[in-house]
DNA sequence: ATTTCTCCTTGAACCGTTTTAAGCAGATAT
DNA sequence: ATATCTGCTTAAAACGGTTCAAGGAGAAAT
């Protein structure tokens, strides 16, 4: 491997003039500068990166942590985040924590110890004490679908509160009165925020028509997950005729249980997911969901943290807030006693 | 930031024995190892990436380059190279092409640049132009879901071929006899192959019974594009009943624009994909495809090039073949006058 | 011919580590 | 008391760049 040192041998100039072509060939005499880039590209120099970031201080590589990347709304967020860094010649270290927060810290640190110039992270878990200690560290941070409680930080999120509430309204409006939960931890900033907008939704309503919610949490908001929940829980024999889901990949293993169970969706059940991922249009029964701009999402913080590394001292933290919007598709439907209700009047 | 100066003056040492404090802690004193560690956990400090890199001539990066990461195949063979790397305590840096040679070829400057150890690809086209001159820099590489024809790399793929030939076969002894290939362009590698394997396949079908195959190429592999192509190509009326898809993702766009159309499948086309996606078991019309091992491949690769990383006289390149699967589900079905001849029979 | 000015080029210092040879105690052997 | 050994610690030399003060060469002015 060519060093710079080679090079400024083999064209008869110094080390300095070397690394002038490269980074500021303005100020070199033009026959210099031809006769230094000849030899450059002759020898297929490049220059090594880490003396290069040792000197500047800077790598221009930042980190993305996520969740699951599996997940269509994480890989669309994390497809935002690297088109914006390629834009700015930034280079993205991907990181899935499969919801692990052990893993997550485990991350953190791997990141500082490659020095990255800044972390966009979507946490596993609300405690931010592994962030904490980051940001301590002078690494700089964003917070991506969840907004910075009290951390300095930049953070761009989608409106969980609103979601939540969207999600309640459409099934209460086609007149479910008794609607399951399904989502995961409570200790998941998005569930508990999309909770509390459902639990203000429900205060809205007037007593005697409010529904009646109950909750399970997976442990995992993946399909298979959800699949096998309800396909414990339904002999038991919780009542309900609706069910929010935390997220598509839910709603989609939860239609696959019921189809198992021959289970009509949406004629005996109704089955709301979130995030509008791609699939969700192809669905065996295709989706009605709570839509959220991942793609924008990831390509909106990535830009905030690159602004920041490239001009610290100017930079000022901002929360950029997204809305969700509800898309109605063929996996909700008005109950029957709802249908006729609606022919009555 | 603390640097490794700071914590030797702090706990009065030299600068040396912080260094082997962090790396060969067996060689010093306990309680100077303890001492030390104390300052270091105190002081937090993390030892910077750079300078380590530039002394040691390694960074533990790697990078991945892959065509489409939002197609769950490159998704589940990024988490496969994400959890291998994990496990060496190396870290990825994941590159999306978007299936255009310039990307590609750009990125591939860019990881050159980072100094990353090694680069796993999927190559967006057969050239391997840009490919060769980074083999040349002397970074390593491993490709991914193709074999390495003529470079010198270990390759782990899949046998398209087989694949291809697989899927014909199939819908052979379903009885279709006309039958749409939906592909990508013919210089992407594992279209080629698999082609290839469809022939192999017709060859050996005595010629009275031999399918007669049309080929559309898609410009990208999307549900989108197949979609917008189904919608235009029906009206001109090629006749066919069966479909091979160059990935599940066409194969939902195909079904998408049938069901707009009115066209039942499996009843009236039959449509296969390849990958075996997850979420072809969710879709519309549970979808037939050739299951690849994406997860494994990528875990395989992302292996072979660490071992390559950490031992580079001890390695010889290997090829890793995998063999697809056909998984049949509900978008295959006999033709009409098929299901009659077995019924005669 | 000498001075002044301009424009490039150069050498050296530095970034934060790792590594190796040399050094220094204290313990053991003579 | 001196020599030998053992076990840590240390100082200094890399690694491959960037940057900046200082130097040199040639042109223009006197």
């Amino acid at each position: 491997m060519a060093s710079i040192r080679d090079v400024a041998k083999e064209a008869g100039v110094s080390l300095g003039t070397v690394s002038n072509a490269i980074n500021r060939p303005e100020i070199l005499a033009p026959r210099t500068l031809r006769k230094v880039q000849k030899v450059i590209d002759e020898m297929g120099f490049v220059p090594n990166a880490s003396a290069r970031n040792l000197r500047a201080g800077r790598n221009r590589v930042i980190g993305l942590v996520v969740p699951d990347i599996s997940n269509p709304f994480f890989t669309d967020l994390a497809k935002g985040v690297n088109d914006a860094a390629f834009g700015a010649k930034y280079v993205v270290i991907l990181c899935n924590t499969d919801e692990s927060s052990e893993k997550e810290s485990q991350y953190l640190d791997v990141l500082a110890a490659q020095n990255v110039e800044g972390i966009l992270i979507t946490p596993a878990r609300d405690t931010n004490r592994a962030l904490a200690a980051v940001a301590e560290k002078g690494i700089r941070l964003a917070l991506v679908d969840r907004p910075a409680h009290g951390l300095q930080a930049c953070s761009v999120a989608v409106n969980d509160s609103y979601g939540g509430s969207l999600a309640l309204t459409h099934l209460y409006e086609l007149g479910h009165r008794n609607i399951l939960l399904l989502t995961g931890k409570e200790d998941i900033p998005q569930v508990a925020d999309r909770n509390s907008g459902i639990r203000e939704a429900l205060a809205k309503i007037p007593a005697s028509e409010r529904p009646q919610i109950t909750e399970i949490r997976l442990d995992s908001m993946s399909a298979h997950n959800a699949f096998e929940a309800i396909k414990k829980q339904i002999p038991i024999g919780i009542d309900f005729t609706g069910i929010i889901c935390g997220n598509d990949l839910i709603a989609l293993g939860a239609i696959r249980a019921f189809r198992e169970k021959n289970i009509a969706v949406p004629e005996e059940v109704s089955v709301i997911g979130y995030d509008d991922i791609d699939f969700a249009d192809s669905a065996n029964v295709p989706l009605t969901s709570i839509s959220q701009p991942a793609y924008e999402l990831g390509y909106a913080a990535a830009e905030l943290i690159i602004s920041e590394c490239e001009n610290p001292e100017r930079h000022v933290h901002q929360r950029i807030e997204f809305q969700p919007r509800l898309i109605v598709r063929s996996s909700t439907a008005p109950t029957k006693s709802h249908r006729a209700t609606l022919k009555i009047s």
